[in-house]
DNA sequence: CCTGGTGCCTGGGTGC
DNA sequence: TGCACCCAGGCACCAG
């Protein structure tokens, strides 16, 4: 047993996840996962609940957890898996989990012999005597098992996901010629994923903000869409830096909260003074969502 | 294809 | 103290 980390939450997230959260949680779950098997699978039979294949996961070890975007992804390996070339000399297409924790998902790792949580969704019994579990009051979340890479028909949006923001597939070019060939808000368009992934309506709001782009905007030339591109990049690195933002009782394993929440420049603060210009900032909603910016620095 | 609008879901907050 | 709203928002889905 691993009592340092059994009990403990290790996502209970108030903040909606986003690349900096499930990062990481992906950091936390790496160690304590990889290498385990599962013994046996329980999921919330409600109608509307995002959950498919799960009972392939049954014996299946996890080979390790990454991540896409707001996705979790943990190749599995089946019982006699003993290097993934099958007969055909061709690399088996093995199983995967993929996990989303939607607005409310939290992974806990708890030992199996605690009883269900009120609104945990899926159990993954382990090897070692701990479950991992997936708590998601409003049921927003995801978790299939599909095989390795084949995303559709199931989850169409990691099918289409844009490129990693921390990595060097999210090319400033191609980002500014996708922004220039459409006309949708520019919050819109970072939220929806194709272009960019792992964005959510926090870092949209902190990376228009430190570009100086009015969320609105229908046309953003190739300048300041290398700015923004910049600005998603370093917002997020900053935040994976602190472990993302806490607003209440999200805790990293050791009892850490996010430390993101004071490098806040402008989420949550609307009708606070712009850090950089001292204009009040206002609040709209924009593509259904809040949406904080400053009237002053970010002009359409 | 592109875009905007609606529904899903429920804990927590507000106003009466 | 109780009750009826109403909001939060990622994503699926649909209509124009």
């Amino acid at each position: 047993m691993r009592p340092a980390v059994d009990q403990v939450a290790l996502a209970t997230l108030r903040t909606v996840p986003e690349l900096p959260e499930v990062e990481s949680v992906r950091r936390q779950l790496a160690p304590e996962l990889t290498g385990r098997r599962v013994v046996e699978v329980w999921w919330d039979p409600h109608p509307h609940a995002r959950i498919s294949g799960l009972e392939q996961a049954a014996g299946q070890v996890i080979r390790s957890v990454g991540r896409r975007g707001k996705f979790l992804l943990c190749p599995l390996d089946g019982p006699g898996f003993a290097g993934g070339i099958g007969a055909s000399g061709a690399r088996d297409a093995g199983l995967e989990l993929v996990l989303h924790l939607g607005m409310t998902g939290a992974l806990r790792l708890v030992d199996a012999t605690e009883p269900t949580g009120a609104h945990e969704r899926v159990g993954f019994d382990l090897d070692d005597g701990r479950r991992l579990a997936f708590n998601d009051p409003r049921r927003f979340g995801r978790a299939s098992v599909v095989v390795a890479g084949r995303y559709l028909p199931d989850i169409p949006t990691l099918a289409v996901l844009g490129p990693e923001p921390l990595s060097p597939d999210f090319d400033p070019e191609r980002f500014a010629a996708q922004l220039a060939r459409t006309r949708a808000p520019v919050k819109a368009r970072l939220l929806d994923q194709r272009l960019v992934a792992g964005v959510g309506n926090i870092y949209a709001d902190e990376s228009l903000w430190r570009a100086r782009i009015h969320p609105a905007s229908r046309r953003v030339g190739r300048s300041r869409a290398l700015a923004l591109h910049a600005a998603v990049r370093d917002v997020l690195a900053a935040a994976v830096e602190r472990e993302g933002t806490t607003f209440r009782d999200y805790q990293l394993v050791n009892g850490a909260s996010g430390r993101y929440l004071s490098e806040l420049d402008v989420y949550g603060r609307g009708g606070l003074e712009c850090r950089r210009c001292t204009a009040t900032l206002r609040r709209i909603v924009l593509a259904q969502r809040g949406t904080t910016y400053c009237p002053s620095c970010q002009r359409i």
